[in-house]
DNA sequence: CTTGGCACTCGGCGGTTCAGAGTGCCAGCC
DNA sequence: GGCTGGCACTCTGAACCGCCGAGTGCCAAG
């Protein structure tokens, strides 16, 4: 039995049973795909992809549909990613065109990634942990409230309100402000709470209460679970993809709580040859997920890795084409981040 | 004919419908009401209350299902807010408590709401045009570019980088930022477009190129379109409501889409007695929400109502409960956000 | 190894039947 | 005049049935 054959006819009924979304059977399969031999022979080959569990029957005397592990091999295997047309290269540069900032950036990049994909797009904010600080600005409030901003160079903007318990005169705040940045400014954001205890020695004796309660505020927003942030778009698109309401629900709850969400990503690491990284249907722990497929790709600003984006589908999705989108996309937002 | 016992097998339709999403008979109502009267009486009530529209009959031999216009009276005329429990007052404070900033404010508010309604909740960021500067930051991103911060009153940050076109010393910077925020705090931002041609004046003439660009973006984020901002939560609670797929779509799509839902919300004022105000199906204009109801409330900051809140949820809603749950939350997040 | 033939399986579709819930109407009653 | 019980009628939804067709597995022959 040709090898080679075997998986013509597995790539032959995932493209399929994609595109007609029923259980495809041998007939058919010879009819619509030149594979020049009868029907007979297929069922053969099916009898075998069978055996090895890459596709399966609904039921006795229907056509065969693919397993997850049959997506798998289809995708590590046998596909390529399909290139974008010379009409979606347009699109995503022009969706992502000149944004004002970084919320703009995300917001376009998500729902271009939406609407390229026809599915559920998500886009992770950049790590603040592996940013650095560019600037951090303290407004006071009025009262003995400041407003302490932290401007990462990713482009993120982060702002916490403080109570010094006193109320602080102007020029102490700008010497803070100043002093701060000199100090902090280019520091990568990780290794600032190391010098939380000793940062506050270059103040002068008064202020050090001050600079530590500013730092803590600093220092809060890379804490766990404040840093992690995602926007999302195309969740109409679930609609038109689901075929029934069972399967929809599990997924809109998983976009509801971001947590999942933020775990399905950073469970996932980039193939190196392709840039994206797959995962389908069961290979990742959340059981009200089975069904659904996750494609992403890790995205930069300044050359390092900063945060993850991709789309959510059906495990019955075009993943050449998908995979090929969150490729691009990952690739131009990277650039417009990092200009 | 007694037109109070009509108006109360009215409600009393309503209110089976409500919790068994089934048109209600004659002798369901009897039995499950104590309305003392026979199922004959009934039918002979429920046949004048078709006559003038509140209920209709999906088809002969069916029971009855209120009409949007039912629904109307019964919201109007009918039913009281129906207060929150102890365990509901407890869990707002709860779910709402100790936000960092205006972000999380905003978050958990709707977040709270989805949970309290059982359905989709939105919540208008507070406009841009109806606050006043708190303060305005120019923060240096190196090279010819800078950082323009505006924060308002609301507690609302928007931020825009600017393309100078030349690089700017730290000092003109610096002089820049205090003279503008001299000048522009504690002023509304409505007026600032305003002033916008005299304001340079007030400035060294070799700045005032600087000072325009500078204002320029303070004024493009109040702009048209950049201003409104939604935040969402709940849509989980869509795939439990709705009953079929067809009346899925489009509210996803209005979601998705926030302009429908801004304009939905803007066209909406509260009835001074309730402090909600209601719009049931087709009330609101957009011909894909027949079907959905909107219920909204105004919410302030220091005094001033800024923005809405509310929910979205099928015509067939539990109306007592979510207006008295819309009204509780603006209350309160109003006092959170003028504290 | 491939192929045509063949018997078998099973889901889906259309048609039919049936019970139940609900209605409208009417005549009688208070 | 309004309320009531009785009655005939309507319509939906569930259950049932039988058939068609797509699809399979197996086998014997090429």
């Amino acid at each position: 039995m040709s090898d080679a054959r075997r998986l013509a006819v597995l790539r032959a009924i995932i493209e399929d049973y994609v595109a007609m979304r029923e259980p495809v059977g041998s007939k058919a399969l010879v009819e619509r795909h030149n594979l020049e031999v009868s029907p007979a022979t297929i069922r053969n080959d099916m009898a075998a992809l069978e055996e090895e569990g890459f596709i399966t029957q609904p039921h006795t005397s229907a056509g065969r549909i693919p397993t997850d592990k049959g997506y798998r091999v289809f995708v590590d295997r046998i596909a390529n990613l399909k290139p974008l047309s010379q009409a979606e290269r347009r699109a995503i540069q022009t969706l992502i065109s000149d944004p004002v900032d970084l919320d703009d950036v995300l917001d376009r990049t998500v729902r271009a990634l939406a609407q390229l994909t026809h599915q559920v797009a998500v886009v992770q904010y950049p790590s603040l942990s592996r940013s650095s600080v560019r600037h951090i600005e303290i407004v006071p409030l009025g009262g003995s409230r400041l407003l302490v901003v932290l401007i990462t160079n990713s482009g993120r903007i982060e702002q916490r309100t403080v109570e010094t318990g006193f109320s602080v005169p102007e020029d102490v705040v700008g010497e803070l402000r100043a002093r701060l940045n000199e100090v902090a400014a280019g520091r990568p954001l990780a290794t600032l709470a190391d010098r939380l205890d000793t940062l506050p020695d270059d103040f002068r004796p008064e202020d050090r209460d001050l600079v530590r309660t500013v730092l803590r505020a600093v220092e809060d927003s890379v804490a766990a679970g404040r840093e992690d942030k995602v926007v999302l778009a195309g969740t109409a698109n679930l609609a038109r993809s689901a075929i029934d309401f069972a399967s929809l629900s599990p997924v809109l709850e998983a976009i509801e709580e971001q947590v999942v969400l933020l775990r399905l990503l950073s469970e996932m690491a980039d193939d190196p040859s392709s840039g994206v990284s797959v995962r389908i249907g069961h290979e990742h722990e959340h059981e009200s997920l089975t069904g659904t497929s996750v494609v992403s790709s890790g995205y930069a600003a300044g050359g390092e890795v900063m945060a993850r984006l991709g789309v959510l589908g059906p495990t019955r999705m075009d993943y050449p084409t998908t995979m090929a989108a969150v490729r691009a996309v990952a690739r131009y937002v990277s650039r417009i981040i990092s200009a």
